[in-house]
DNA sequence: CAAGATTGACGTATCAATCTTA
DNA sequence: TAAGATTGATACGTCAATCTTG
């Protein structure tokens, strides 16, 4: 019951009806794939997303932000953490804010530096990752990897690095 | 600056930190094609929203609601336009009365049924989107569509159109 | 009472401004 | 004055409740 482009446009070899008027910039082809591409994307968010806010209280970011800091041994300075999950600093610290308020991260200061502050993951943290993590797996393969063919899996992970790669390098720029 | 999930594991091949400690549930082939999908399709839908942002004044979904309406001819009831955009009807009527506020839509209700309405593109609804229509499907092609051969976008549309398809038949159910 | 549509409250992301320390 | 981090205002999407007409 959201975030997606279109549930019409089912045949892609009939004129699609989206931007005739405008005159049709994108060709039937083309249309098709960033249709799909975006459709796909937003569903398959929608239904992870889901899964994690039902049966584990917790946000896509909660999640992220838990996995890496358990993946850097249970503590990172933000600015590490805000660089790994590519956020900004200022949508770390929102995050940071909620997931302290409910017990499962802790700030700490850093010696070295005065400026600087540790994420810590806490027990009952760890205790939610553990928890959802295993289901969150299962639901990846679910919807993402076994619907694909070995070779499509491939393609697929090699034209998306290609095309991400691309945007984060010139991110900013222009 | 925002919603990207890694930027730390640029190499398959070596051991992913994420989820180490609560057992590396996707193994490192699975965690490749997952995360590459992940950061693709957020960096592609933050590029294309801060050009239609930056550009042309409008969000993502102000734009499909413009390009639906100029697909249907100009007009379409509420309930299909919700319908094809896969959006409920609250998050459309929010939309429409941005639209609406700003002079590009306008709602009129339906004769037959008394509690129907069209929303209905304007004069200055169209001019705008005529004029980011253009720009924003060169920006697909750069961004999505050209970094693909062809063999590689007709099997992306593929599995696309297949998982979109797959989860899409099973909304609401569980 | 079901269908079309709206409303208001809440949660999260973004942006610009700010504060503190190197 | 630059880097690490926070803050508050604003915008959008979601949800549950509501209103009106069939």
């Amino acid at each position: 019951v959201n975030g997606v482009t279109d549930g019409s446009t089912d045949v892609p070899d009939d004129d699609p009806p989206a931007l005739r008027g405008t005159g049709a910039h994108l060709d039937a082809d083309e249309l098709f794939t960033w249709t799909r591409f975006l459709d796909a994307s937003r569903l398959v968010e929608e239904r992870i997303a889901r899964h994690l806010s039902d049966d584990h209280a917790m946000t896509h970011s909660d999640f992220e932000v838990l996995v890496r800091l358990d993946g850097a041994g249970g503590a990172l300075r933000l600015s590490a953490l805000a660089e790994q999950c590519v956020w900004s600093r200022s949508r770390l610290s929102h995050t940071l804010d909620r997931l302290e308020a409910r017990g499962w991260i802790e700030r700490r200061p850093v010696p070295e530096d005065q400026r600087g502050f540790d994420a810590v993951l806490t027990e009952p943290g760890w205790a939610s990752l553990a928890e959802a993590a295993g289901p969150h797996a299962e639901l990846i393969r679910e919807i993402l990897l076994l619907p694909l063919t070995a070779s499509e899996r491939s393609t697929l992970g090699a034209a998306m690095d290609r095309i991400a790669r691309a945007l984060r390098d010139r991110r900013g720029v222009e």
